[in-house]
DNA sequence: TTGAAAGCGCTAACAG
DNA sequence: CTGTTAGCGCTTTCAA
């Protein structure tokens, strides 16, 4: 046996026939579209179920919606996304939008690439995670089909967004800190140049976050950014840098929870422990994070619910598209666990 | 400013006027189809370029192809996907071709929903990433368009298939163990009663050669397995039955990294050290099984390989959908790391 | 080698 | 409330 011939598909006239009725009428009741009897309609989901149609997405798009909506991750390594996605799919399940994902960009050529592939299949809206794209890339997409820009801060009158305070974030791990004591707190940071990304993106909003929060504690001169990149790497790169300096920081905040394990890697190599020579803080509450052997500190950012509001965002902008833009900012909140705690007792007198 | 009415879309029928050509040689120039000479090619090319003419997935899809690859994953968070995902995409990243991937589905009902949904949305092929649905369903979506399943045993003449040897890898951590000298080695598997799943998924095979390898080397006696999930939860669970023994194994293999996770937290909860006191190993060689701090040993499974095998198979069936069905089968590696060693000395007249 | 014309499956506009 | 008709943007005959 051989993959058989493809049966042909079951279309919107062989139920019309069967269910002895127009294809006009079909349609209506697979829109719950206005002007079809009650009797009609159980006739034709009748025909449905007994010959099994499934309407095509494609043919459907050709006129109207494909019923889909495109969601965008710039890396699905990451393990804060799938928060953020179980919240979308979960918002949408009852609903008859389907979600289909692009695959993990990096970088703006692919993400190009990717939004505009969903945009040519006739994706009904689209949910952008954390791109790194330019503005106006973002722009002329939101331009051709509704998109929802999650994870990015600044707004745009043409696309809705979705947000953490990540200065807030920043403040509570900063405020933490103080509180255990500390007073040398350094920070390593993705590094960016690009002028708009850098007022849009997530880690420079939590350098500013440390940045504010050291000032607000008196600690302006204590201030001590490293720039390296969110990455593991990034954070061992850091942290190196970090713990050669002369008066070593007793905290690192490091702006993410990959960035963390950097750094509880390059402590370790140091021979130093954690958090008894120096204390360890992530961002973004990932599920590692919580994991017994690792227990990071970190900022819970809530994906959950940063998803089911783009859900709820995407589909309000299906419904009206002429709507002003949204924009929906999150709290998040402080998880302590063991990677923080008191300095050591001689570093106290460090700027004393 | 409010988001501008969607523009039109340039189609085929804007750049045949362009060209001064008609919209089948334009047609012919996208698809490198035979019959449009060299000058037709470059005038229609040229007009493409100049308009940014990008066709429309959806409208190809009714008369032929989508260029679009549906790829289904059972769980995003599973680290180990991810290298399966970049392998399919890498090797797709130059052709045509589109990925996109259904969102994370657990259990069969979730399963048939986003087949059913990349079915109904005409894409060209499906890749089944170690899918649970029951064989006839696999059968059926095969029956609809061509489809590559991954990660499952077992073969049809309706798909094709890719897989690790999952009996070689479990084989290769009980011969590593007892190369280190551990006698009472326990696995811990993933609960399975259904008997298709039973004879095909990667877990049962594991099991399999935990079982095979334990009495090759003359421990049929020691064998040890405890049936939870492969979750951390199940892993932690799994440890405690085991911790409690009278006679502690003095080595566990996890039938997945993620299950190792929540062994070590078990092991750590309990006082003990790794390896000090109990060895730990685990399958996959996630990311994070590299990470510093946990340092994990586990069997690589070679998930880019996977990728790019499963991604080439899955054109040449949409090449020729009558071909025969063909399987692939990947060795896995060891990997060594800091969580296996040497039993304590004192568990080495254990079993004496 | 080229292009006119006929659909693919569905929805929208309109007439009965 | 119902059905007829005309497309949506593309590919595929098939004639020229």
């Amino acid at each position: 046996m051989e993959p058989s011939a493809p049966r042909r598909r079951v279309t919107i006239v062989d139920v019309a026939r069967h269910a002895q009725v127009s294809t006009t009428a079909v349609s209506k009741v697979l829109r719950n579209a206005y002007g079809a009897s009650p009797e009609m309609r159980s006739k034709v989901r009748r025909a449905i179920d007994e010959l099994g149609y499934r309407p095509h997405a494609g043919a459907r798009g050709m006129r109207g919606q494909t019923y889909t909506i495109g969601v965008m991750l710039p890396d699905i390594r990451n393990p804060f996304f799938p928060e953020v996605l179980d919240g979308i799919t979960h918002a949408l399940e009852d609903t008859e939008y389907q979600v289909l994902l692009g695959p993990g960009c990096n970088g703006e050529k692919a993400e190009a690439r990717v939004t505009e592939a969903m945009i040519d299949r006739g994706m009904d809206a689209l949910i952008l995670i954390a791109p790194v794209s330019r503005r106006d890339h973002l722009e002329s997409v939101a331009g051709a089909v509704p998109t929802v820009v999650v994870g990015r801060h600044g707004s745009s009158p043409v696309y809705d967004t979705v947000v953490n305070d990540d200065v807030e974030g920043a403040c509570l791990v900063v405020g933490h800190l103080v509180g255990l004591g500390h007073r040398r707190i350094a920070h390593i940071d993705h590094l960016e140049t690009d002028p708009t990304r850098l007022a849009e993106m997530p880690n420079a909003r939590r350098a500013d976050g440390y940045r504010q929060a050291m000032r607000a504690h008196g600690l302006a001169a204590s201030i001590d950014v490293v720039s390296t990149s969110y990455t593991q790497e990034g954070g061992y790169l850091g942290a190196k840098q970090l713990l050669d300096r002369p008066l070593r920081p007793t905290a690192v905040f490091a702006g993410a929870d990959v960035v963390a394990m950097g750094v509880l890697e390059a402590v370790a190599e140091a021979g130093l422990s954690v958090p008894g020579d120096i204390s360890v803080a992530g961002y973004d509450n990932t599920a590692f994070a919580a994991l017994g052997p690792i227990s990071l500190s970190s900022v819970d950012q809530a994906g959950h619910e940063i998803g089911s509001n783009a859900a709820r965002l995407v589909q309000d902008r299906i419904a009206d598209r002429s709507r002003p833009s949204v924009q929906v900012r999150l709290s998040p909140a402080l998880v302590p666990r063991r990677t923080t705690g008191r300095p050591p007792a001689a570093a106290c007198d460090g700027s004393a």
